[in-house]
DNA sequence: AAGTGGTCTAGACCACCTT
DNA sequence: AGGTGGTCTAGACCACTTT
């Protein structure tokens, strides 16, 4: 027997998802209410709220009381320290500043093009920057963009100025909206670059963050490899 | 104007909190259906159905359609990988295998009297041993145990016997459910214990995971220090 | 067939924000 | 005052498991 059974409020859910992320309604503005939405699609208060309790609790709308529900954004609160793991010894969380190297158009290598799913040699931007914490250079990043995905990028001008927001960037610029992150994690030891752009001595244990970022569509947006100095810092995550 | 208002649901939730970590139901055994629970709050369906969902979702008892809700346990399914972050290159998860070297009762030193917010000296239980993926020494660990909080520790014959599931044995014989873990990853050079026992080179760099297991009642149980090979193997989080 | 959890409804009322 | 999200109810019915 092909069980073949969907409740209503995930197709409720499904839809709304799909308007999203057609940009019907987009980043930061409002849905309709909760009883205008209910009455659209013929189902109760109750059903279309069961539909927005899910798409809430996976961050993709955010619902204020007495006001409405909006669409998701990744504004300078707690949701930017969703994807921004490093803390102080302390355990204090602050932003990072920026240094870009540089920004540019490439072409994907065979980890870029099996992570993406596309031919090696497909085009591919690539960003090369350090990340400041406190004003010490923390981290040393390489980030590639799936350009399958962002056809319109062909250079990042941007990112001189706004450094610390390349998520954010990807939404208001690109209609991008990153919804998931995988995070692979590995000690290695400081290599040339690391020891000019980190300060550190050759052979320093550093942690080697390999991230993986989905947008709201699971479509592989990110490839980004991170290499971390934990004097002072640490990585912090919570298993829950 | 102080907000004290608290949802029905909520209240009925820690209520069933509160007579799950009494021991009323214990691990693995059902909680009388909804109906009944229902009927005995005098609250609707609905109502009590929400805070079960919420006790749910934090993973503190289990639900199966036609059969019941259970108190939830440590079993050797998915709920043991929420606690073991370590897989291969592949990505495929496989439980550890383990050597204990020493597990005896000590006394708490700074660091540990600090997290768990006891005197130094206070009797503490240590851990000490290493554990293994595909027969390679991969994770060598030291734990310790907050007496204050399982008196009857003195000592872990059974770790000899069922090394892997420190967390199911807290359960079962000292009625303890770790509930959530915070984890602080750093990278340091392996030292001679790490030599000795992992089968490294002095120098190579190692992750260093710091770990905090709390209960049920968010009291710190557990302090774990493991240092980890990733010659093959890394730390996996997703970030969602 | 009976009991369990899971979905859905229609309506009432409450808490919060804006006007 | 009026609109928004949040809570709660009483009852119906569905899907799943066991007897």
């Amino acid at each position: 027997m092909k069980p073949t059974f969907r409740p209503l409020y995930k197709q409720v859910k499904e839809s709304l998802l799909r308007r999203i992320a057609s940009g019907e309604w987009t980043p930061g503005t409002f849905l309709p209410s909760e009883p205008a939405l209910a009455k659209d699609y013929g189902v109760s208060h109750g059903t279309l709220r069961k539909a927005l309790n899910e798409l809430t609790a996976e961050h993709r709308v955010v619902r204020y009381q007495g006001k409405g529900t909006a669409v998701a954004t990744f504004e300078v609160d707690e949701t930017m320290f969703r994807y921004f793991r490093i803390q102080d010894a302390q355990g204090n969380r602050t932003l990072p500043t920026s240094k870009t190297y540089s920004s540019q158009l490439g072409e994907a290598d065979e980890e870029e093009a099996k992570i993406f799913g596309i031919p090696v040699g497909s085009p591919v931007f690539h960003v090369d920057r350090v990340r400041f914490l406190n004003h010490t250079p923390v981290l040393n990043e390489f980030i590639t963009l799936n350009s399958a995905i962002i056809p319109g990028i062909t250079s990042l001008a941007e990112l001189r100025i706004l450094p610390n927001t390349l998520y954010n960037l990807l939404q208001s610029r690109f209609s991008i909206t990153i919804a998931k992150a995988t995070e692979q994690i590995t000690a290695d030891s400081a290599r040339e670059s690391d020891v000019l752009r980190l300060n550190v001595d050759p052979g320093t244990p550093l942690l080697s963050i390999l991230r993986v970022a989905y947008d709201i569509e699971e479509r592989p947006v990110e490839l980004r490899h991170t290499r971390c100095v934990t004097n002072g810092f640490h990585y912090y995550t919570e298993l829950a």
